[in-house]
DNA sequence: AATACAATGTTTCAATTTGAGACAATGATA
DNA sequence: TATCATTGTCTCAAATTGAAACATTGTATT
């Protein structure tokens, strides 16, 4: 079946099962190798990206909707989701659905909620589903031409992010378990996207106290072996729930 | 007629010219005599008190329904609006429906979205509509019981308010044209919660560079006539862009 | 095995900003 | 004319920031 084929074939039963005008779109950050990833899904017969995203389930709440729907992407559970606006303007999904029938409920008004989402990159798997034939990550910095307003979507999910992390700690969803001050000030700088210095990153990070250092480092690199830290997840929690003092 | 005829009897004509599962909810900031206030309405035969809100008409975007609603609320327009979240959580609109047949609209899954104003309170008028038998400001800190979920808004309103002002300009929209310094400082502290330091606070505000010192004081007053300022609006709009350097 | 290298980790110091409060000015009132 | 309460300005120590020097260390090179 190609993407017509399946959209139509769908449409009746998830009139019955889904909130027909609604559906949620997520931006998925994830950090690897020192650059800043976007997940990003291809649908059947259509040259764009999009966002992965889907409907809410009549019997469920929004962020149980985001929840499910980035758990059948990505196999991962109890993401970091957060609400960074509503999309609904006039016509941002006529031209998509242009090739169906007036009555497909994907032709209504349509409202999309943005969340975006933090992920440890390493620990998430890309899954296909059945009207996608891409399931990829994305560096920030390439990013190609997306469906409706995507796009748009996206540029204020990274603006969320960067005016949230001036206040709120990050990093305990981004980075794996055990990591380094220099990988943790690369995170910084590739969202914020500006170098920091880095004595005074050491400090500030040192006066959030919300890390623990561990008895090892990690051996291999070419040069001195950086030292082990985790975040101290209760200060951390703490830190997010009453924000940090000062920003970057 | 009462609420449940009007409500009933709108429900046919409705259904053609709005979106039937999306209002728009706003919380409308005033100040006034050195006190946050807020606009309540209260409908027909409920004794409980309700944010402004309406639907979304199916030929306007999300941002012109609110300025719509609030015209119609108070004769205001180009009002400053933002939305700072939505809310669709199951049965958060069930209880408040209780009474009515299970096919109207109203019943089904509700999505509202939360805009947030901020108004000059002098320039407002109260215009009650038919399905209302109160419409009246309220002081921030004596807000009565609110139906459904809209307690949860306004705290979430309030909270992004004072969240962004930390980093964008405050007062264009809330003051009148002309204020003086001491006022300004009153409505930076009702918001933010806390006192502040008046030398400091002249400072800070000097360095902003937002303000124009006009050439007349506020005469009449019991003690030393205070300096009356304007905003200068293209230094306010920038630094809204912009953002400022610090915070509070 | 000694040395160089490049990155990590620590410290320093001047410049800037903040916090707290003193001091000065002023319009109305007694 | 003196008093008062409030407005407006200024001061200074404390804290924070920006920038860069200095010290350390695991690996690679000679």
């Amino acid at each position: 079946m190609n993407f017509k084929q399946i959209i139509q074939s769908k449409s009746d039963k998830s009139w019955q099962l889904y909130i027909p005008n609604l559906s949620i779109d997520c931006v998925v950050f994830g950090f690897h190798e020192g650059s800043l990833k976007i997940l990003l899904t291809k649908m059947l017969d259509h040259n764009l990206w999009s966002l992965p995203g889907g409907y809410v389930l009549k019997t469920e709440n929004l962020i149980d909707a985001g929840q499910r729907i980035l758990f059948e992407r990505t196999g991962a559970k109890n993401i970091y989701l957060e609400q960074f606006g509503v999309f609904g303007n006039l016509n941002r999904s006529e031209s998509f659905f242009d090739d169906f029938d007036d009555g497909l409920w994907n032709k209504q008004r349509f409202i999309s909620i943005g969340f975006y989402a933090l992920v440890d990159f390493t620990s998430v798997n890309l899954i296909m589903d059945d009207i996608s034939d891409g399931c990829a990550w994305h560096d920030i910095s390439q990013i190609p031409d997306l469906i409706m307003d995507h796009s748009t979507m996206l540029d204020n999910a990274l603006k969320t992010l960067r005016t949230q992390m001036i206040h709120k700690p990050i990093g305990l969803n981004l980075l794996p378990l055990k990591f380094t001050i220099p990988e943790l000030q690369k995170l910084y700088e590739i969202v914020l996207g500006k170098t920091l210095n880095r004595g005074n990153f050491y400090r500030k990070m040192g006066r959030y106290d919300i890390l623990k250092k561990l008895d090892e480092s990690r051996k291999g690199g070419a040069h001195k072996a950086p030292d082990l830290y985790q975040f101290d997840t209760e200060k951390y929690h703490e830190a997010l729930k009453n924000g940090l003092s000062h920003g970057w």
